[in-house]
DNA sequence: TGTACATCAGTGAACGCGCGTTCACTGATGTAC
DNA sequence: TGTACATCAGTGAACGCGCGTTCACTGATGTAC
């Protein structure tokens, strides 16, 4: 039956929500639009109703995930916060163990590839983060600023899916605090 | 029918061979068995005779490429290859470009969190990387040595994950290039 | 050394399952007059 | 303002497909005596 277009809007949004946090949980091809559908509360059958595909769906969520991540920095440069802080907080146990709530980048990366429509929003994000990196550490290094951003996103990006992948807690706990302590 | 024990032994080592390229490429849930027993030469049903299932060969993959890599670091050190000529190899634009025969961390760290009995072999292989980085650090510096190389380890591999990840060119291949040489 | 039988690595058909997607149907909401 | 109809976002059954896995069968190799 037809429904309030709020209400629409809304059920809309849960499901970019749901979708953004279960993909990078499990990637892309470990959730099925199913479980999407039952986190926000539908069946499957409603999907088609706000998604031409899974595909599109995939392409809707890098974009919604990456614009609401880039807000967050904006607003912690804002209340300026420094990239150091930035980068200690996102080298921790919590954020290595809340993969859904955590940088998709590192949870996304390796399978961004495989998705041509996702690609173009994931590069945007990117550029923003390099840009971003780059305006917080031009203020003490004018000369190689953009060098250090685009070293320090590799660096932290890199230490967090090594750190997610490794049995070990001792050696993952040791590649955050090790990562962390080099780019002091 | 029947085969000698040499023949089999070749096959069997065939699988694992295509298995890891593929894998590599384009990830475990990514690569069918029929793909990796075409790739071989073989029919999917004779998959059966070798590996108990895909769980199994995606843990005895990882082994398999782990020690081939790590075997060929020691090769390098004993010719007295130094760290900085590895780094400065392994972000090249021919290494983004060839993920089959390339670095088994970047292609599939990302999938292997939900692999768990390819972990430990995972887990070895960056623990392994770690020390051969230790090593060949620690003739010029002894202090920090072990966390130049975690983060050294930590840079490279996600460089390459975003280089490979992003959609334009240039992006990508000043990921390379920048985090080169920030690392000198 | 020769023969009889067990073993085993192939082949390709078949099975069951979960997935993305489609469809007939429902009934509240929006629109036309 | 009231009525008739189109629209649309739900539901849940159904479809087709590809996947991992199993199975009956084959025939060369290995083993026992």
């Amino acid at each position: 039956m037809r429904y309030p277009p709020e209400e629409t809007a809304e059920k809309h949004a849960r499901i970019l929500e749901q979708a953004s946090i279960l993909f990078r949980e499990r990637g892309f091809s470990g959730v099925s639009l199913s479980e999407i559908m039952k986190a926000t509360g539908l069946t499957h059958g409603a999907f088609y109703h706000h998604f031409a595909s899974k595909e599109d769906l995939i392409a809707k969520s890098i974009e919604d995930t990456s614009t609401k991540a880039l807000e967050l920095m904006r607003e912690g440069a804002a209340r300026g916060e420094s990239r150091a802080r930035y980068v200690d907080g996102y080298l921790t146990e919590q954020h290595r163990d809340d993969r859904g709530n955590g940088c998709m980048m590192a949870g996304l990366a390796g399978e961004i590839a495989r998705e041509p429509g996702a690609q173009p929003a994931f590069t945007q994000h990117v550029e923003g983060m390099i840009k971003s990196f780059t305006e917080s550490r031009a203020k003490t290094n004018r000369k190689n600023a953009r060098r250090d951003a685009i070293h320090t996103l590799s660096s932290i990006v890199g230490a967090l899916i090594l750190a997610r992948a490794v049995d070990d807690p001792d050696l993952s706990d040791e590649i955050l605090r090790e990562t962390r302590a080099a780019l002091d």
